[in-house]
Order: C-alpha cells, then structure tokens, then sequence
DNA sequence: ATAGCTTCTTATCATACATCAATGCACAGA
DNA sequence: TCTGTGCATTGATGTATGATAAGAAGCTAT
C-alpha cells in the first residue's frame, strides 16, 4: 500500500522502527471512496477507525424529524470513526460520508487492540487520540452551551478556516446546530460589520 | 484508607488480585470536602482522577458574561476530572465543586500511567473509561444538536432521575442550556399534561 | 447555450426561549 | 417568632432563531 500520509503521522507521533511502522501500515487496506459513497450508515457495525489520506469526509446524524446533525468533518489527515459503536460493539447511530473523491486507510479495529498490547507506545499513542477527542467533544458541549450562532460561526471560521471553504453552507449550519437561513443572516451581519469599519 | 465504593468498582471491573486492588488503593488519598468548596477551579492545573465515594460533585465553566454552564454532574461511583488539564498539562477552563458534603479518592495522574504501563488490564479498563466518556459527551452533543428544551429536560429526567432531586433547577437549567425560567416552564407544562389525562 | 440541479440569499411571519421584574415560599439564624 | 437569603414561579415583553416560500446565483451535463 501507498499512504505517505498515515506514514508520515505515525513516525512523528511514534517512537519506533520505521520498519515497524511500515509493517503495521502494511496491514491495513486502503479504500477510494467517491463523492457522496458512504463509510458507515446508521444501524451498521463500524469496524474500523479510518485515517483520511485526502479528500474530506462527514460524520452526522439525521433525527426524527429528518433533520441532519454534522457530528465532525474530517480532512486529510484525520481520524473517523464511531468509536461508540466500534468499541461497544453497537449498531451506529451515524453515517459517515465522503464530500470529496476520497482515499481513507481502513484500520481495523481488532488491529488497533493487538497493537496496543504489544507496543506499549502505541497504546500510549491511542491514548493521547482519545484524550484529544475528548478535549474537542468538551470544548464543544462548552461553546452549545454557552454562545450564540454568531459566535459559533466565529469559532468555527478560527477553528477550521480551510473546511469552510470546502464545504457547503448547509452543513456547516447543521454542524453549528442553526439553520442555513440563519447562517445566511448571520453572514450577512458579519460582512456588514466589515465593510462599514 | 477506607473505601469501600472504588474498591468494589475496581474489583467488578479488573480483573487482578484482590490484593493488588487494596495496594493499588492504598497509595490513594481519601478526600473530605464539604459542600460548597472547590476540588478545582479555573487556571489551575488539574492533577488527579477523582472517584466519588459519596456525596455528589459539579463540574462548570463560567463565560464570559458570568454565567455558568454546567459540564457534568459527579454523585457515587463516578470519576470526575478536568482530562483537557490533567492529561495535557493545561491550566484548567472549569470548576470542580461540591454540592453535597463529599468524600473523593484522589488519583494521582502520574499514578495512573504508572499502572497503565504495568498492568494491561488496567489499561484496558482506563481504556474503557475513556471511550464511555467519548460517547457520553457526543451522546450529548447530538442532543444539543438536535432537541428542544422539553426534549433535552425529558431525556435528562430519564437518564438521571437520581440527579433531579438532588440539584438545584437553576444548576439542571445550565446542563441543559437554558435558563432556570424557562425550566420552570417547560416542568409547568408537562405538569399540566400529565394533569389532563 | 440551455436546462436542471443545488446552494445561497432575502423576505415575511411564527415561535421558542431569554430578559427583566415582581412575588411567593421555604429554610436558617437571630 | 420574626427576618433575611436563596430558589422557584409567574407575567410582560423582547429578541434570536426557526419555518416557509420564493427568487438569484452557481454548477454540470447534455
């Protein structure tokens, strides 16, 4: 398999052989996936955490109501995967969705446990994934709970001003749990703002 | 050290010796703190895992304008910590504080990496801590996301019946994201539906 | 270029929730 | 028993955001 970029990130976050490291990702499938192909759809098993070589992919949910919910966008060089249902072995709520022509890593999850076992840095590196997913989860709980949509909007364009560009309004909305319209109005507000300065 | 609570949560959930459990524990130190005083507040370092013998503990931010926000409410048998701060060595953004008078066991953060790395089963089972807290927190993100105040008080009701009766409104109000008035309407409310049939 | 998507904007109206202010309780301390 | 303090409730009003609908602006494919 080809995967400069899985390579590139395990060797400045491990602490081990480049050999090593190579035979690890040697075992792992690569899988093109095309614009609007799903990983994972709701009730489905998720077997795998994928790491995103390019293109960009969407975790969301749709409710009762039929409404979308964008739980996370990954571009190159991210992790995605519902781990809730990977590691408790569930059925997943969520669907996880190419929004670019894609080239994802498929590690599969029994994989990651026999590493973590034998590599005591890798189980160390997982860690720190998982911390950092938490810090993310966190920050946003804080920031729903306590901002208004402009202000989510701001957070985001600092936060991820290169998906912005890459994704259509509607998403973002539905990730900064507003409606397009409002997004619209909001965007409106802020370009005013700059233009009258 | 006396703990019953941690021990027997240990022992259900690890699977070593007895002994090894009571040694584990013995180089904890229990904590008594009495309502309304802080395990944590903003800027410091976070440095434990606190398990929660008895007693019931809150975790807040406060933004801005001085409101707070509720991140998490900690009562017997749960772990509470600022994991952002302890694991990454940042000074904290909330508040860890008692509701009731307390008694916590202290986890040395170091202690826990020490253990991680001697024991596989305990890192497995800290393992298993972190993915229950990964799904709980976007669990939660999903329903910030997606429901109504009636919706996001009804689910809190189910999931933490316990918790209801033992926090102020206000304090449920800012887990939910809401004011304490709107709580008190939306409790009126489904009051008076029960009411009618 | 045209037709047919999808996305974004704009406008109007509707509504959930916030804000502000007043009142009512309950409980704790003198 | 009285009184102060903290919550919960209620009402009046304001505001941000949602719902709906329609038009404008890009893309894509024929």
């Amino acid at each position: 398999m080809q995967s400069s970029h899985l390579k590139a990130y395990l060797t400045s976050n491990l602490d081990i052989e480049e050999k090593e490291i190579s035979s690890i990702i040697g075992s792992c499938t690569i899988k093109k996936i095309r614009k609007d192909e799903f990983l994972l759809r709701k009730n489905e098993y998720c077997k795998h955490t994928f790491f995103v070589e390019n293109g960009l992919l969407r975790q969301y949910s749709i409710d009762e109501k039929g409404k979308e919910h964008t739980i996370s966008f990954a571009p190159e060089n991210w992790f995605v995967t519902d781990r809730e249902s990977a590691y408790f072995n569930q059925p997943s709520a969520y669907y996880i969705q190419a929004l670019e022509d894609s080239e994802v890593v498929a590690i599969d999850e029994n994989f990651i446990h026999q590493l973590s076992e034998k590599i005591p840095d890798f189980a160390g590196f997982n860690n720190k994934l998982l911390h950092n997913h938490i810090r993310h989860l966190q920050k946003r709980i804080n920031l729903l709970l306590s901002a208004s949509a402009k202000e989510r909007y701001l957070q985001f364009i600092d936060m991820y001003p290169d998906i912005l560009l890459r994704v259509p309004q509607t998403m973002v909305a539905s990730y900064l749990g507003i409606t397009p319209e409002s997004l619209s109005r909001v965007r409106k507000e802020l370009a005013h703002k700059h233009f009258k300065k």
